[in-house]
DNA sequence: CGGCTCCGAATTAATTCGGAGCCGGTGCTTTAAT
C-alpha cells in the first residue's frame, strides 16, 4: 500500500473540493470516503447518481501526487467526465486512451501521464487486457485505480464484457494503488463481488440511502401480449413526457415508438442497432425537451442526467431489480412526484431466461486448462496462439477455471494449480458456471417477488439493496390498495431473529442473510443458490429449517 | 421461453388457425476493404 508521509486530511479535502471543483458543501459520507482513499485505503462508495460520487475520486486525486487511473465502460462517458474535469481544473489535466480516437491523442494522453501533468487518465476495462497498456501504466505513479459504474463488475463481467473480471492480475501488478469502486446500483450481493472481483483490502464502505420516496411505484398485470401492448401505449400516451419506455428488444422499440407517434407524441427509438450519431441526436434532443418519450432498449441510460423526466414506464420486466432500479432512477431526479410503471407479465420472464445463457463447452474448458499446465505461466494473448478461441471466450473460461481454483493469476500469467487433470478441471469449471447461472435465476426471480408482491414494492426494492424500512410506503400501487395498519400488523407478527441483514443458516442451502420479510415467506440470499422464498409457516414449524445465527 | 414470419389448410372466400424455423441485450477492440 502506498503511503504518503503526510495524507491529505479532512481540511485540505475540503479546501481542494471548494477551490478545484467549486464544491461548497461535501456530504459526511463523501468526505469520509476521500479521506479514506487518501489515506491510501480501498473504498467503495454506493451513491446514487447526482449525489456527487464523481468528487469522491476526483477530490483526492487532486490532492495526491500521481495520476487517477479510472476504468469506466462507456467511451461516450468518459469524454464527458475528461471535458468536466478539464472546464474544472484547465486543460490537459484529463485524458482518455482508446481504441475511437488518433494514435496522436492516445501519444499526448500517455505522455502526459508520464510527465505527471495529467490527473485522470481514462480506459476502458478491454484496455487492459493489451500489455503494451499494462507496461505504460505500471510506470506510472498511479495516485488512485478508479473503478466508475463499478456494478458493471457483476453485470457484464460473466459474459458480455468479460476483461471486467480480469480486474483483479492488473491491480496486483500495479502493486496495488488505493483501489476506489463507485456505482449507483448495487445490492449486498453486488457489493460483495466487487470488492472480491477487485481484490480489495479490507475497504472503507460508504453506502447512502437507495430511498426515492417521490417515485410512485407501480405494476400492471397482464395475461395476453397484445392486452399489454395497447395499455402500454394507452399509459405513455397519457403521460405525455417527458418520460422513457423501456422495452426488451429493439424491434419494440421501433414498434411503440411508431404507434406513439401515431398519438402525436415526440418519439424516438433508441437501441444499439443504431448509428453512433442517431444515438447522440437522440440524447441531445431529449435532453433539449425536443423529444417527449424515448422508448428504448437497456442500452440507453448511463450517463444520463435530465432532472425533470416525469415517468419510467417498463414495456417488459429487466433482468433483475439491479437493472430495474437503475433504469427507474432516472425519473424525477429533480425531487419532484414522478411515475414509475411495470407492466408484467411472468411470460416475460422467459426472454431474460434465455438472455441469461447456457453452460460453457466442456472440451473448450479442458484444452484451456490442458496448454494452461503445459505451456504456463501464459498471458492470455500467448495463450490464444495455443487455442485459437475468441478472446471474449477465453476470458469467460479463465476466468471459471479460476474461480474453481484449478487456475491462478499473477504478473507473469496463468499457471495451473492442485495438479488436477483436465477433464476434473473442466468438471469443476462447469460447476462454477452452473452456480452462477443459478445466481442469474435467483435476481430474475427476485424482480418476479417486485412484480407478483401484494405488499409494499418500495419496501421489496429496498430489502433487496439491504435496506429495512417499515412496510408502509404509502407511494405505490399496494400501499394505497392496503392499509398502514395492517402492514404494521404483518410486522409485528414476524418471529423474532429474522430481521433484514441478519445471518441464518438453512439446513440444506446452508449460510445465508436475511434480505426481505413478507407476511407469509421470508427471502434470504443464500452464498450457494442465491435468492430463495422460505415460507414463514414451514419456518414456524420446524425450528431447525432455517437457523437464526445470534452470535457476533 | 415466447413472439414473429411464413406457409398451407380450413372454411360463414378473406380471415383464422397451427406448425416449423428463427430470433432475441448491453460495448469494447481490431481488421480488412473501400
Amino acid at each position: 500500500m502506498p503511503t504518503h508521509p503526510m495524507p491529505p486530511d479532512r481540511d485540505v479535502l475540503r479546501r481542494v473540493a471548494e477551490e478545484s471543483f467549486g464544491l461548497n458543501v461535501l456530504r459526511e459520507g463523501q468526505l469520509d470516503a476521500m479521506a479514506a482513499a487518501a489515506r491510501g485505503e480501498d473504498v467503495l462508495a454506493v451513491m446514487p447518481s447526482g449525489h456527487g460520487k464523481s468528487a469522491v475520486y476526483q477530490v483526492p486525486a487532486v490532492a495526491l501526487p500521481g495520476t487517477a487511473v479510472v476504468i469506466s465502460p462507456l467511451i461516450a462517458l468518459q469524454y464527458d467526465q475528461v471535458d468536466a474535469i478539464n472546464d474544472d481544473l484547465g486543460a490537459g489535466r484529463a485524458f482518455a486512451v482508446n481504441s475511437q480516437q488518433r494514435a496522436a491523442a492516445d501519444r499526448a494522453a500517455w505522455d502526459a501521464a508520464a510527465s505527471g501533468a495529467a490527473k485522470f487518465l481514462f480506459l476502458a476495462p478491454e484496455q487492459l487486457a493489451r500489455e503494451e497498456t499494462l507496461q505504460r501504466l505500471a510506470a506510472l505513479d498511479i495516485s488512485l485505480f478508479v473503478v466508475d459504474e463499478a456494478h458493471c463488475i457483476s453485470s457484464w463481467g460473466h459474459d458480455f464484457r468479460p476483461d471486467y473480471l480480469t480486474l483483479t492480475p492488473v491491480v496486483k501488478r500495479l502493486k496495488h494503488p488505493p483501489v476506489v469502486a463507485l456505482t449507483a446500483t448495487a445490492s449486498p450481493h453486488t457489493r460483495t463481488e466487487i470488492i472480491d472481483r477487485l481484490g480489495m483490502r479490507e475497504p472503507f464502505i460508504t453506502v447512502q440511502s437507495f430511498d426515492r420516496p417521490n417515485l410512485h411505484l407501480r405494476v400492471l398485470r397482464h395475461h395476453e401480449d397484445r392486452g399489454k401492448r395497447q395499455a402500454v401505449v394507452e399509459q405513455v400516451a397519457g403521460l405525455g413526457g417527458p418520460g422513457l419506455l423501456y422495452t426488451a428488444t429493439r424491434k419494440d422499440t421501433e414498434r411503440y415508438a411508431a404507434e406513439l407517434a401515431e398519438r402525436g407524441l415526440r418519439t424516438d427509438a433508441y437501441h444499439a442497432g443504431r448509428r453512433a450519431a442517431d444515438r447522440v441526436a437522440i440524447h441531445e434532443r431529449f435532453l433539449d425537451g425536443k423529444v417527449d418519450v424515448v422508448v428504448a432498449t437497456s442500452a440507453f441510460g448511463m450517463g444520463i442526467d435530465k432532472p425533470d423526466v416525469r415517468f419510467v414506464v417498463h414495456a417488459d420486466i429487466p433482468d433483475s431489480l439491479d437493472s430495474y432500479y437503475q433504469e427507474i432512477g432516472r425519473a424525477g431526479r429533480d425531487g419532484a412526484p414522478a411515475q414509475v410503471v411495470l407492466h408484467y407479465r411472468s411470460e416475460d420472464l422467459g426472454l431474460q431466461r434465455f438472455f441469461a445463457g447456457g453452460a460453457p463447452d466442456p472440451d473448450e474448458l479442458a484444452a484451456v486448462f490442458g496448454a494452461i499446465r503445459e505451456h504456463g505461466p501464459l498471458r492470455p494473448a500467448a495463450l490464444r496462439e495455443q487455442t485459437g478461441l475468441s478472446q471474449r471466450k477465453q476470458s469467460r473460461l479463465l476466468n471459471l477455471l479460476e474461480h474453481s481454483g484449478s487456475i491462478a493469476v499473477n504478473r507473469n500469467g496463468y499457471r495451473a494449480v492442485g495438479g488436477a487433470d483436465p477433464s476434473s478441471a473442466a468438471d469443476k469449471a462447469l460447476a462454477e458456471a452452473a452456480s452462477r447461472h443459478r445466481i442469474d435465476e435467483s435476481r430474475i426471480e427476485m424482480a418476479r417477488g417486485y412484480a407478483e408482491t401484494d405488499h409494499c414494492r418500495r419496501d421489496w426494492l429496498l430489502n433487496y439493496f439491504g435496506e429495512e424500512t417499515d412496510g408502509y410506503c404509502g407511494n405505490c400501487d399496494n400501499c394505497e390498495a392496503g392499509s398502514e395498519a395492517v402492514a404494521e400488523a404483518w410486522e409485528a407478527d414476524m418471529p423474532e431473529g429474522y430481521e433484514i441483514q441478519r445471518p441464518v443458516k438453512h439446513r440444506e442451502w446452508g449460510p445465508g442473510i436475511v434480505m426481505g420479510t413478507q407476511p407469509d415467506r421470508i427471502t434470504v440470499l443464500f452464498e450457494s443458490v442465491g435468492y430463495k422464498d422460505i415460507a414463514l409457516s414451514a419456518v414456524r414449524e420446524d425450528a431447525g429449517l432455517l437457523e437464526s445465527i445470534t452470535d457476533r
